[in-house]
DNA sequence: GTCTTATTGAGAATGTTTGTCAATAAGCCC
DNA sequence: GGGCTTATTGACAAACATTCTCAATAAGAC
C-alpha cells in the first residue's frame, strides 16, 4: 500500500529484440511479419509479445501506427518529431514528410468550426519511382 | 461467351434500406450498427448483406469510408463530390471540408518525390462545440 | 407466366487483436 | 551471491469485425 510503484517497465530481450527488428524494417510491417521475421531468425517470442511490445512502443512515441486497407495496423520506427508519410502502395517504402503548414491549416479548420483538442490523420499513397 | 453482362446490378428492397439507414444516420456508423438498427426497425435484412452493399455504395461513390481506432469500418452517406472531413471524438457529429489547397500540395509533394497516382488521407479529428 | 442468374441470409470460416494465467526472470535490497 | 517482489513472458483461448459458402429466393427480361 506503500508504494504505488506504477511506472516501472524492464528491459528484457524479447523488447530489444522487437525493437531491433522494427529498426531494420524499411517501410511499415505488421505485428505479424515481425513476429515470423523475429522467429526465423530464430527466436521464440511470443505473437502476443510483440503485440504488446509494439502498443507501447506507439504510445512512447518510438514508432508510428498506421492501419492498413486489410484491417490490420502496420508500425514503424521514427523520430519522436510529428510528421506524416508518403506511403508507396506497391513496395511499402515510405517517406517521412513535414509539413507545417498542412499542421497549422488542419488546427485552425477546426478551431473555426467550434472543435477543440484538434489532431488530425494525413497520408498520401502513391506508387513509388522504382515501381512504376 | 456471347453475352458479358458485366455489370447487371439488380434493385432489391434490402440495397434500398441499407442506403436510407445509412441517409438517416448523422456521422459515421458501422455495418454492425446499421445492421442492428435495421433489425430495430424490422427488417430481416442479414449482417453479409449490410456489409457487401455498404461495400458497394462506397466504391460507386455514393459513400465515404473510414478506419476507426477500434479497427473497425465507419460508413457514411455523402456527395459524390471529394472531400474530407472534421469529426467529433465524443459524438461523431461530421463536417464535410472543402480543400481544394490541400488536394493540390498532396498531389504535389507526391510528385515531387516520383510518386505516380496520389492518393491521400486526410481526417480532421477534435471535440466540437456542443460536447466540450 | 417462365427463365436466367444476381442476390439474399444463415452460419461457418478467416484473420487480427486482445485477454487469461501459470511460469519465468528483471531489478532491488540485503 | 542469494532471495524477494512483481513486471513480463508465452501458449492458448476468446473476442471481434469481416469475408466466404451455398442452397434458396426473387428481379428483370422475354
Amino acid at each position: 500500500m506503500t508504494t504505488p510503484k506504477t511506472g516501472s517497465k524492464r528491459n528484457t530481450p524479447q523488447k530489444a529484440a522487437v525493437k531491433h527488428a522494427l529498426g531494420e524494417a524499411k517501410g511499415f510491417v505488421s505485428a505479424q511479419q515481425l513476429h515470423q521475421t523475429l522467429k526465423n531468425h530464430g527466436s521464440t517470442i511470443g505473437l502476443a509479445t510483440v503485440y504488446r511490445t509494439l502498443a507501447d512502443l506507439a504510445v512512447a512515441g518510438e514508432a508510428d501506427s498506421l492501419q492498413s486497407k486489410d484491417s490490420e495496423v502496420l508500425y514503424r520506427a521514427c523520430t519522436t518529431s510529428h510528421h506524416h508519410h508518403l506511403i508507396c502502395r506497391e513496395c511499402g517504402l515510405t517517406l517521412e514528410i513535414e509539413a507545417e503548414k498542412l499542421e497549422k491549416w488542419a488546427d485552425q479548420v477546426a478551431k473555426e468550426r467550434g472543435f477543440s483538442q484538434p489532431s488530425h490523420n494525413i497520408d498520401i499513397f502513391g506508387i513509388c519511382a522504382a515501381c512504376q
